[in-house]
DNA sequence: ATCCTCCATGTGATAATATAACATTGAAGG
DNA sequence: CCTTCAATGTTATATTATCACATGGAGGAT
């Protein structure tokens, strides 16, 4: 069993921003984009990488690295853990996907173009999982931080709660 | 090998504030709190509950499940991981110890009377910790949730950054 | 073109983190 | 005393992640 289908009482969770949207476009755009800019870069996107970064844009929901090597397998890639590993460190580290750290799980992210620090809304009853942005460190945090003499260099904000789908099927 | 000392240049991490203080003064009134506040809410702090929040309260620092585990036994305590699991869930429930997401570990709270939600500072070059607190729901990313429909009832704040003691080190 | 180097991949093994399931104990209240 | 329920102890197993080493292929230097 997948850590996806643990506790989700519905067969696939809403989507990034718990709405619906024309999906193609929304996958092949992001693809578009980050071809473009690993071309830019000089960053190798290779097969096994744009797998990746494509399984996780269609899904559009949180996947495990397991989950994910399953896909990869079913598509002839390797099947061993460092494989799903090994792409999803590339395609983190370049912010073409985000680690959801309180799932142990991982989204495509999108808009990989812009800089930004991400946050997430997470729903503890389907898992879905929305990315917006935020900037903690401008704000008290960055404040207490810069009096404690701490750097910031990255953070990790993530809200976990009841998405309106969840919240709705609970008022009917 | 236990988590805590896999990339830890130091023997000990700085510990919570990033500064010195007097440590036992500190663990005692915490314990004692701890107590008084079970006493009052009829929560049970058991001898292996209370034995990990004074293991975590006197190391000071974020410590993976099994470094628990191994100090219980030590201790004579029951040897298998979920002696300290339900120890750690219990304590984390009740607020008196938080989990550290990107470590996969846990830190005694230093203030768990009130109620509150705790940020973290988290050195990547020695893994110290230091908790502060935040309130991310109230500022832009509670906007954006209540815009979209999502009921935050928990947030995870964790900076990943450099903390005072180690960029000395790294600039002598 | 040939070689060289480096990065990426494939694979087997294993480490680290976490939970399921069930028997036993023991305290609190009737 | 007895019931009940929460907590504990233990076995087993699931899930997540990394190590180590062999192979292969793209690109640059000669």
């Amino acid at each position: 069993m997948t850590r996806d289908t643990r506790h989700a009482p519905v067969e696939r969770p809403a989507p990034l921003g718990f709405q619906k949207h024309d999906h193609d476009v929304c996958v092949d755009q992001v693809l578009a984009a980050a071809e473009a800019r690993c071309a830019k870069e000089s960053l190798r996107l290779t097969p096994v990488r744009r797998k990746v970064l494509e399984l996780l844009l269609q899904e559009h929901r949180a996947l495990g690295a397991y989950a994910i090597l399953d896909m990869l397998r079913e598509a002839g890639f390797g099947s061993q853990p460092p494989v799903a590993y090994r792409a999803l460190d590339f395609l983190a580290e370049h912010g073409f996907v985000h680690k959801i750290e309180r799932l142990n799980a991982f989204v495509a992210c999108v808009h990989p173009d812009e800089a930004h620090s991400p946050a997430f809304m997470i729903c503890r009853l389907c898992d879905a999982v929305a990315e917006t942005h935020s900037a903690p460190a401008k704000g008290a945090l960055g404040a207490v931080a810069r009096e404690a003499g701490f750097q910031i260099e990255r953070t990790v904000v993530e809200a976990e709660g009841v998405c309106p789908d969840c919240a709705d099927q609970a008022a009917s």
